[in-house]
DNA sequence: GTCTATACTACGATAGAC
DNA sequence: GTCTATCGTAGTATAGAC
């Protein structure tokens, strides 16, 4: 525990450096709360208690529950865009300019999507903003302007060369049905599940999902 | 403490009959704040308050606020049921016999689906099911009983006919595509009416997302 | 910066009148 | 059956010691 710093701005340009630092500890605590609870559920008295620190921390860091809140948003928003960001750095670095490349790399960010939509340590991430897109506050604001925006307009930009038949309005729609397809795999999961007769949803049976999705999201990419 | 006698069901026949019954009032008005807050979130007070009784009236007619919440699961689980049960009635009753019509009653299907989900009216029926998907109680297991197992097991079982050359695993992948696409409507409404650049989702971009649903699922429910 | 102790509020449950 | 009144608990926020 480091003491010698300034107080303005409480040790928040250290938060990723140290993973032990107490702030940090908070927020990935409070996010396995949020996710679970919602935001009503969750207790910052329990989120102290699994982050072993004092209630009266989250105050003094993030200056009380709603503060601590938007602060996970943030934290939820830049772990989700590292996912995604050598994606969408590659194809602006070297952005397709056929048809098939921009089917390809359209196909990459899907399965990309979907494998983080399956991933187990995901879980948490997703739930956070699922919760936080039915009912959306500032939060929303944050993770969709820091992730949704770039990979959502990226994605529209690759089916305009991919399938250039199509107006803009189609093609937007187009992209929500492959991230649709994706979704569903983390929001509907219990359903998946049972639909894939599975106690859960276990690798193999994982892998055989993304290549579904990639298969189907193939087809639509095709000009007809 | 209170005896079990309290969740025999009183006046529980003419719920159907008075829509001024107590008991239904406290259901309509815990579903939305269930929907908008989630179990936790949700005060027996506001409910009790926004239903036009007092908060003992929960524990008399529901043994409590968990009880409460399962008379909210069945209730929706009927609503989102009668939306359903005429087409897949007509289905069992007039079973497709080739691919083509197999694809026909599919897409009515899942269109019927998407328009459910882009219904106004529907949105604290959605939300309540959502949030249940998340972390899935006893609440989730009647919904799916009374609703998803049915159209999705209906829905696998047309997709044999309209896609035979897939095998069983393949096919059910599909069926969730397909249900995804739709699913996202409402899952990620705050994304969609984003990308679709419109402040809501006026019944123009409705009318169009639903139809882009079912011609991206035709062209996946197409032997290739 | 982190802790303990406490103030204050809102919650769900319940008892008892009618 | 529905009401009012009240109990005990758990919530957030805050003050102050160290």
């Amino acid at each position: 525990m480091p003491s010698v710093t300034a107080t303005d701005r409480p040790a928040q340009d250290r938060a990723g450096q140290d993973g032990s630092l107490v702030s940090l500890r908070i927020i990935e605590a409070a996010i396995q709360q949020f996710a679970c609870a919602g935001f009503a559920g969750a207790s910052t008295r329990e989120i102290a208690r699994a982050s072993g620190t004092a209630m009266s921390s989250i105050t003094y860091h993030f200056g009380g529950k709603e503060g601590l809140y938007l602060a996970c948003a943030d934290h939820v928003a830049e772990q989700i865009g590292a996912v995604h960001a050598p994606l969408l750095d590659q194809i602006r670095a070297h952005p397709p300019a056929d048809a098939e490349s921009a089917r390809t790399a359209l196909l990459a960010l899907l399965e990309n999507f979907a494998r983080f939509m399956l991933a187990p340590q995901s879980e948490r991430f997703s739930q956070f903003v699922v919760r936080e897109q039915q009912r959306p506050t500032e939060a929303f604001e944050r993770i969709y302007a820091r992730v949704m925006a770039p990979v959502l307009e990226t994605a529209v930009g690759l089916l305009a060369l991919a399938r250039p038949s199509l107006d803009e309005q189609a093609r937007r729609a187009l992209v929500l049905h492959c991230l649709g397809m994706a979704l569903v795999l983390r929001i509907a999961r219990a359903c998946v599940a049972r639909t894939m007769e599975a106690e859960d949803i276990d690798p193999e049976t994982a892998d055989m999902l993304i290549a579904s999705v990639r298969r189907s999201a193939r087809t639509l990419l095709m000009e007809s």
